[in-house]
DNA sequence: ATAATCTCTATCATATTGATAGAGTATACA
DNA sequence: TGTATACTCTATCAATATGATAGAGATTAT
């Protein structure tokens, strides 16, 4: 797995609107302001969001984006997925893969294969609704530290 | 981290010498055709793998490529650092990385860092003496399942 | 009507990936 | 001393991915 702007603002996208979740839309606009994205490159983002399923959108003057699904609904292994299209280490990892001579005598597969259950126990064991608490904590925090 | 083709015939590479520790040098034509590797590709990925302290060179008639040192001092994790660049999910948790307007508040740090844990602690416990020993193995019960 | 919003497709510059090409240098050995 | 057999070095290439920009639509509240 390696994370590239496109997931990582797929994920800051999601996580601003679980922070919105229960308070209507969100524009584009604010979602680019606040989370410094380029708004026409959050544009495609969120148009495959919600192509995902991840988010919805209201069309018209007073549109925007919200989240399609629960915070707590929502894990950060299914947005990586979806939106990198893959979280193996390596590509023979991957489900369905060929195009290796003898993979089940390769030494290195075991490895490989740790390091992808170790992967996802962590990226799917996270969701939205905690990253919503730790966020509103976090910013606490930085409140208090003025 | 995400292994390329780059990492995986520079790994298999030094699998292949470690196979062969001891038992003076191979060439890269052997390797090419042992490993099924382009030879023009594996010139170069051996002559970083030089570069990067983990095989030596004999030129000449007699030629070919060796391990620079014991197998059990090479782990997994010091050659992919190397020919990949990076082992960190995400660049914001490479050493010295800046361009993050609040790093030490970002709800999803904690997620990569948990992810880049796991996998230095599989990357970094696995040595090319012990991959050999499982490669041995591997190859005998080939032979014996026939 | 119109302003504000999302929608869609095309395009772009740059970097990376995987691979190929060819001329050069060193060494064993007859 | 010639030559075959190796490694060495740098350039180049096609294809794809990455991050970003552009502009003409379609929809809806007021």
């Amino acid at each position: 797995m390696r994370i590239t702007y496109k997931g990582d603002y797929a994920l800051k996208t999601i996580l601003d609107l679980a922070l919105n979740y229960n308070n209507g839309v969100v524009t584009i606009h604010d979602l680019a302001k606040r989370l410094d994205i380029p708004v026409k490159f959050l544009e495609q983002v969120l148009l495959n969001l919600k192509k995902g399923g991840f988010v919805e959108s209201r069309r018209g003057k007073i549109g925007g984006y919200l989240l399609a699904k629960h915070p707590a609904k929502i894990k950060v292994g299914d947005v990586v997925r979806f939106v990198e299209g893959y979280v193996e280490p390596i590509a023979c990892i991957e489900n369905g893969y060929k195009g290796c001579r003898d993979l089940y005598r390769c030494a290195f597969r075991p490895v490989w294969q740790r390091v992808d259950e170790a992967t996802k126990s962590v990226i799917d064991s996270v969701n939205f609704e905690e990253l919503v608490e730790k966020a509103r904590a976090n910013r606490r925090n930085f409140v208090y530290s003025i």
